[in-house]
DNA sequence: GTCTATAAAGGGATAGAC
DNA sequence: GTCTATCCCTTTATAGAC
């Protein structure tokens, strides 16, 4: 039996996980991810061999829980248009509820080196951009899918990455951090967008 | 006068740069900068007194440059359709150029501090911000300039981040990284996306 | 499985000579 | 204006007791 204090690996990365949403990788210390979960420094490397390989268990986990969401709204028996807007309304609604993911997402293509860009593209990002692409190339088949799949998600990803800094920008109001307003501007956008290409 | 080794703060901020857009605040370290520019820690400290003085004065002197000539387009005196089309075409060639620019932007909004955020909103962003709101004004005033702008600075944006792993997804193609490629479907996606609303 | 203690390296920043 | 040398702190990671 586990003795009471003993800590999970999955415990230990949901606390770290909003740290490196946060802060980066190098922004987080295992000293003050030790502290966070109430365990020593040295007790975190009982659990992972070093950290990055505890960064990379925190991002891969982050992932396939949202993924799998995603995934499943994309091959509905819906048409291709009511897809698409349940895909970005349920896509808004799920970084406005917790954004380590898109930061995370975020980070990790400004900071991972080309092994961890592979590993994570080819295991995590690839089906579900795929399905996009997908989805996309059903919309309209003329619209260049692979750019327009990309057009949608940055869209999304876009606006509420903007969130932190538009309380300091002229004409901010509350309704343009509401993830269902949010969702109908970029749904209309794209499906207008597409309209006589 | 000056040495002939003396580094200007000019030249250590042009080094400075893309390593910060890189690796960010806490990945460069003044050891690290100091070396690539060819002189000592302590000489850096004459030029700056702490870090992040330099690191901000880095910042500065990146978004200056770029937001004169982005300006310029949004106030001359073309068809808005025309003046949005030449701003998305330059952006998009200003950062496929140099994309320290979008880095750096990025990574502010991420780590910075609320008052590094306020700070540079209203010395750097706002003014550019409020040219593309007017502009998306201009072109449909129906269409929430807010939330269009952003849309608009996103979708360039996001193109050029997702660079680097795009190599990793499948049907990636050269074609998707020329910059006027995603000008183009970028300008049409915003042009057609305001016909009906 | 967790702790304390510590090694080894690297970080920001300063002192004082030249 | 730059250097070497150094202070002092934090970091990753390990050793060994419990």
């Amino acid at each position: 039996m586990k003795p009471l204090h003993a800590k999970s690996k999955e415990e230990i990365l949901a606390i770290a996980i909003p740290l490196f949403a946060r802060s980066g990788y190098s922004g987080v210390s295992m000293r003050m991810l030790a502290k966070k979960v109430g365990v020593s420094a040295a007790a975190l490397y009982h659990h992972f061999p070093d950290k990055q390989t505890l960064y990379l268990a925190a991002m891969v986990q982050v992932f396939v829980d949202k993924a799998a969401t995603l995934e499943t709204i994309l091959s509905s028996s819906e048409t291709p248009e009511k897809r698409l807007a349940q895909f970005i309304s349920s896509l808004c609604e799920l970084i406005h509820q917790d954004n380590d993911f898109s930061m995370l997402i975020q980070r990790e293509m400004m900071d991972g080196d080309e092994a961890r860009l592979q590993l994570l593209a080819t295991e995590v990002y690839q089906d579900l951009f795929q399905g996009v692409t997908g989805l996309c190339r059903e919309l309209d088949p003329q619209h260049a899918p692979y750019l327009l799949a990309i057009s949608i998600i940055g869209l999304v990803m876009y606006h509420f990455q903007t969130a932190v800094i538009r309380p300091y920008l002229l004409y901010s109001e509350e309704l343009h951090s509401d993830p269902q307003v949010i969702a109908k501007h970029v749904t209309q956008l794209v499906l207008q967008g597409l309209k006589t290409s």
